[in-house]
Formats: C-alpha cells, sequence, structure tokens
DNA sequence: GAGCGCCGATACCTCCGATGTATCGGCCCA
DNA sequence: TGGGCCGATACATCGGAGGTATCGGCGCTC
C-alpha cells in the first residue's frame, strides 16, 4: 500500500478511536508527516483526500481541525459523487427517493410542530399563483427538505438531500415541456401540508408518494 | 479557491460534460498539470481526492483512468465515510435500513428468478444448525446483499450496502448476548425466503420489516 | 515459427527545500 | 482603552531529483 494511502488510514483510525475528537486540531503538517513516517507532500495528499469528503477542515494561517463529523456534514459528500451520474441513471434514484421521502414524510407527520408548519404554509404561500419553473423547483427542494427535517433522522434527512440533487434537472425539465405539472405540484404540496397538519401520516404518505410518483412516470414515459 | 479544488471541479467537468468519458486515460500529470495551470505536486493531491472516491483509478507505471462510475462502486466510498460515525448514531442508520430493505425485498419478490433463490436457500442450508455468532452475521449480510441485488435497482443496492456496514457490529453484539436472535434470524431468512419463492410481495415486505425491526428494538431499548 | 525472458521507455511515487500567503495574537501608539 | 501594525505560525504552491512498477518490443531459445 502506498505511503499516502496508509496515512489515510491512520488519521481515519486516529478519529475513529477517539483519540483525535471533532472539533480536535491536528498536528501541524510538518509533525505530523514525520509522526507518521512520510514526507509533507504525501501527508498533504491524504489531508486533501479527507478534507474533500468533509472529514478534514484545513485553514490557511491555522491548521487543520476534525468537522464536527455530523452525518450531514459527511452525506453533503454523497452529492458531489452523484453529480457523476450520467442520466440513464436518473430513474434508478428517484425510485430510491421515491420510497424514503413518503416514509420521511409519514414520520414527520407525528412530530412535526406548528411553528414548521406555519413556515411550510407561509413558503407555499409566497410562490404566487404564476411562479416560474425554477423558482418552483427551488420551492419544491426547500419545501420536502423542511418536512424531512421534522422526521427526526438526521441521516434520512441527509440521503434524501443528497438524492434529490440528480432528480432536480429532470423536474426542470418536467416543469418547461408539461403544461400541468406546475399547477398539480403546488396542489399536491397543499394536499401533503394539510395532511401534516393533521397529524395522518397515511394520508402524508400516500400523497407524498403520488408526488413523487408522477415525476417518476413521466420521466419513464419520456425517456 | 485553492488551485488544487480548482483543479477537482476541473477535471469533474471534464468527466461530467463527458469530454472524459468512464475508461478513459488522463493525460500524464505533467502535462494534465501544464494544461491546468499547476504544479504536479498540487493535481497530484486534486487526483488522489478523486481517486479515493473511486472516480479516478490510478495505476502506477501505466497511467490514470476514469472509472466506470458505477452507482456500485461510487457509493462504495459512502462505507468509508460511514465508519466515522460513533454508535449514537447507529440508530439512525438503521432506521433507513429499515424503510429501504422492506421496499427492496418487496421489489424483488416479483422480479427474483429460480437460479437466485436456490442460492439463497443453498446458503441458508450451509449454514447449519448451530453457526457461530460471526458465521451468522456474514450469512446475514450476503442474505440479504443476494436479494436487494434482485430488486434490479443498483443504486438502492449500493445504498444499502453501505448503510448495512455500521449495524453489522450491533448485530454481532446481539448475537452474543441474546439466546434466541440465532434461531430468531433463521426462521425470519426462511420466511422471506418463502415469500419470495410464492412472489408474494406484502409477505416479503412484512417479514423484512419484522427482521429488521427486532433488531432495531433491541438495540434501542440496550442503548 | 512459437514461446519466454530481458530491457528500455513510460508514468506514477516519494521526497526535499524554498518561497508565497492567510491568520492570529501580542505590542505599540494615539 | 481602542485600534492598527507586525512578527510568528501554519498551510499553499512550486520545481526538481531519484525511485519503482508496468508495459511492450526485441532477441534468444527450443
Amino acid at each position: 500500500m502506498a505511503v499516502t494511502d496508509e496515512a489515510i488510514e491512520k488519521i481515519k483510525g486516529m478519529i475513529v478511536s477517539g483519540a483525535l475528537r471533532p472539533g480536535d486540531r491536528l498536528p501541524k503538517e510538518s509533525e505530523l508527516a514525520a509522526d507518521l513516517g512520510l514526507s509533507r507532500n504525501s501527508l498533504r495528499e491524504a489531508v486533501r483526500a479527507l478534507s474533500l469528503i468533509r472529514i478534514l477542515d484545513v485553514r490557511q494561517g491555522d491548521g487543520t481541525y476534525v468537522t464536527s463529523l455530523d452525518p450531514q456534514l459527511l452525506l453533503e459528500a454523497l452529492s458531489f459523487v452523484v453529480d457523476f451520474h450520467r442520466d440513464d441513471t436518473v430513474l434508478e434514484f428517484l425510485a430510491v427517493r421515491r420510497i424514503l421521502e413518503p416514509a420521511a414524510t409519514a414520520m414527520a407527520a407525528t412530530r412535526i410542530d406548528e411553528a414548521r408548519l406555519d413556515a411550510l404554509a407561509a413558503q407555499l404561500d409566497a410562490l404566487g399563483a404564476e411562479p416560474s419553473v425554477e423558482e418552483l423547483v427551488a420551492s419544491d427542494l426547500e419545501f420536502h427538505r423542511g418536512i424531512v427535517q421534522s422526521s427526526g433522522n438526521s441521516v434520512l434527512c441527509s440521503l434524501l438531500d443528497g438524492l434529490s440533487g440528480p432528480t432536480t434537472r429532470a423536474r426542470v425539465w418536467r416543469g418547461l415541456t408539461q403544461e400541468d405539472a406546475v399547477s398539480r405540484t403546488l396542489h399536491e404540496h397543499r394536499a401533503i401540508l394539510a395532511a401534516l397538519r393533521d397529524g395522518d401520516a397515511e394520508a402524508a404518505r400516500s400523497w407524498a408518494t403520488v408526488h413523487i410518483a408522477s415525476v417518476e412516470q413521466w420521466l419513464r414515459s419520456t425517456l
């Protein structure tokens, strides 16, 4: 194994074992390189790799720190990876989202609070009757993000966030080519919100399923 | 932005735009560095980072290539990230798995073929009546992996693969401390297999849910 | 003529030392 | 006491040198 890969494993080991805790500062490059028995250049490769996936946070002039290691932060790297997938796998991502999103929405139904509900309603109202497609899709993302955050599961939340990215383009495309997509989306959002306000998990789940399935069905028929 | 981060973005752009296709070979270090306008050292950091998340494949003495970019390969990096999470988020991972695994099992029920069913049955038979905990957990992973592969969704498959890792330790722990866990797991596997053979998606989904929920419930009561 | 091994070209691997740049915190001045 | 200057610190970037793994052509052997 290359020395850089060894260094990656060793740093990973220090974090997993607890020798380095979230927020801790690493020894400076030259010291850490000496400790691990490699050159500064090679160590920098290891640090850069870990920094790409948000394990480490490097600040010039200050030092290198372990991030909070929040699921949210770490799974953020997922969206970077997801960007590389070509359109032919969008359907698979969407299928996974169709599984997770209804479940998350149902979970949110039993624990979402008034303040969040009001915020969601205000967001829908702010959109107006004739939003542009870009506005609608942005609002769509924000709406679902708000709901999923109320599911109380941060892993689920980050995962859905990562999965939503690649399907965004598809939704824009749909909004541009399908006439009633805009009004239908707005209607479905209202329905989901009403179900959440009622605390009706099954209704929320069903509306979320319908909501995503309609995008999926359209995409499947188009490709 | 640092030159290395720019290089990462540029290489990513070349791949996403299609200028570089899966399997393509990159220009050699010195040329690529000159093209992107940075030093070889800095370029190497970028390449190393992309290689950690399986975007690039570096072969000493040969060259640097774009990987297949299969969802399976890219989401493999997920398990690396997941390793950093501490035990207190295991429950959240397990909750997500409880959503995905039943859905995947139900999908598999309608499309799994005879050969796969026979292989799964043979695998369960090979385990014997009194397996060690380690054997059981390994068999458990393999069993579910085999089923999920029959769901026909490679993204779903890789995602579950990544999520199963962190819960593995929990399952070993459970097997060691809960007496009837072994026999119960075997029984549930048989039930899932029977449902799959019947093509009964709902039964398969329910058994899968029960199967995972039992681990989750035990873990929740233990922590 | 076919197969095997040697060997040079190629490309990545590792290291070193030097210079540039951003940040922080103490010191000095108003 | 408050604000700005300035040096120490730590990461950023660079160029070059020597090492090592891989591949493929060439020549030898059978």
